[in-house]
DNA sequence: TAAATCCTAGGTGCGACACACAGGTCAACA
DNA sequence: TGTTGACCTGTGTGTCGCACCTAGGATTTA
C-alpha cells in the first residue's frame, strides 16, 4: 500500500496529479484509519500507470475514466477504445492543420515585415505591422 | 455608436466574446446613460477589428493587451510586436512537434491494433490495447 | 525535542471564451 | 396599448489538466 508521495515517484508524476486524478475520481484509494492518508494498493497503482500510458496516447482523463467505468463492469474496453482514439485522431489532425495554418501565417508576416519601418503611431492605426495582413 | 449586439455583427464574433473582452478591460465602451448599455464608437470599433487580426496571427489576448498598451501611449507598438510575434513562432513551433510526436504515437497504435485480437479482460489487465504500448 | 519532510482538504489560477440565469429594455405588430 | 420576441445587462459557472497556495496535522530524522 502507497501513499501519494510513493506512488508518485514510483509512476514518475506529481503528488498534484495524483490527487488530481482522486478528484476527479479516476483514481479511489482506501484511507489509512488512522490517519486519512490515501492508501494505494497494486489495482490502483496498476491504474494509474494505465492512465499515464492512455495519455501519451492522447486520451483525455475523460476517455480514460470511460474505459476504466467500462473494465470494471468485466467488460473488454478493446473496441470503445478503438473508436476512441480514431476520433482523438480525427481532432489531433484538425489541430494539427490549425497550427500548420498559424505557422504559414506568422511566417509570412514575419518575412513581410522585414522590409516595412516600423512607421510612427499616427492616431489611428494602432500597429501598422498587423494591420497590413 | 454600435452596442453589443450590432458591433458582433460588424466585425464577425460573438456577442459573448465582445463581452469577454471588456471584462478583461481589452475594449472600453462608453455606456449609454438611459440604459446602461455599452456603446462603441469608432475607435472601440477599429481596436475590436485589430484583436481579430492579431488573433489570427497567433498572438494571445495576454499580448495584444501589451499592444494596446504601448500604442495608448503613442509610442510604435512595431518593434514589441515583432518580438511577441517571434516568441510565438517557436511556441508554436513545440506545439507542432508535440502533436506529431502524438500523431505518430496515436497511427502506429491502431496500426499494430488492426492484428490484435479485442482479448477478454483476465483481471489484471484493464486494456491490452493500451497495455500493449 | 525540534526541525525537516511528509500528508490532508480546499480554494484559486491559467486561456478564451460558451453557456445559463434572472431580469431590464426596446421595436414592432395586433 | 398591450404583448410578444428579440435584444440587452451583470454575474456566475464550466471547459482541461493540472500547478500552486494556505493552514494545519503526522511522521521521520538528527
Amino acid at each position: 500500500m502507497l501513499t501519494v508521495g510513493e506512488l508518485s515517484k514510483k509512476v514518475n508524476i506529481t503528488a498534484d496529479a495524483i490527487r488530481h486524478y482522486v478528484r476527479i475520481g479516476l483514481l479511489t484509494p482506501s484511507r489509512d484509519p488512522d490517519n486519512g492518508y490515501k492508501l494505494f494498493d497494486h489495482d490502483e497503482v496498476k491504474k494509474t500507470a494505465f492512465i499515464r500510458r492512455a495519455k501519451l496516447l492522447g486520451f483525455t482523463l475523460h476517455d480514460i475514466q470511460i474505459i476504466l467505468n467500462h473494465s470494471d463492469k468485466d467488460e473488454s474496453p478493446c473496441p470503445l477504445v478503438r473508436d476512441l482514439i480514431e476520433q482523438r485522431l480525427i481532432k489531433n489532425q484538425e489541430r494539427l492543420s490549425e497550427l500548420n495554418t498559424l505557422q504559414h501565417r506568422m511566417e509570412q508576416a514575419i518575412d513581410k515585415w522585414q522590409t516595412m519601418p516600423d512607421g510612427t503611431p499616427d492616431g489611428d492605426a494602432i500597429c501598422q505591422l498587423i494591420e497590413a495582413i
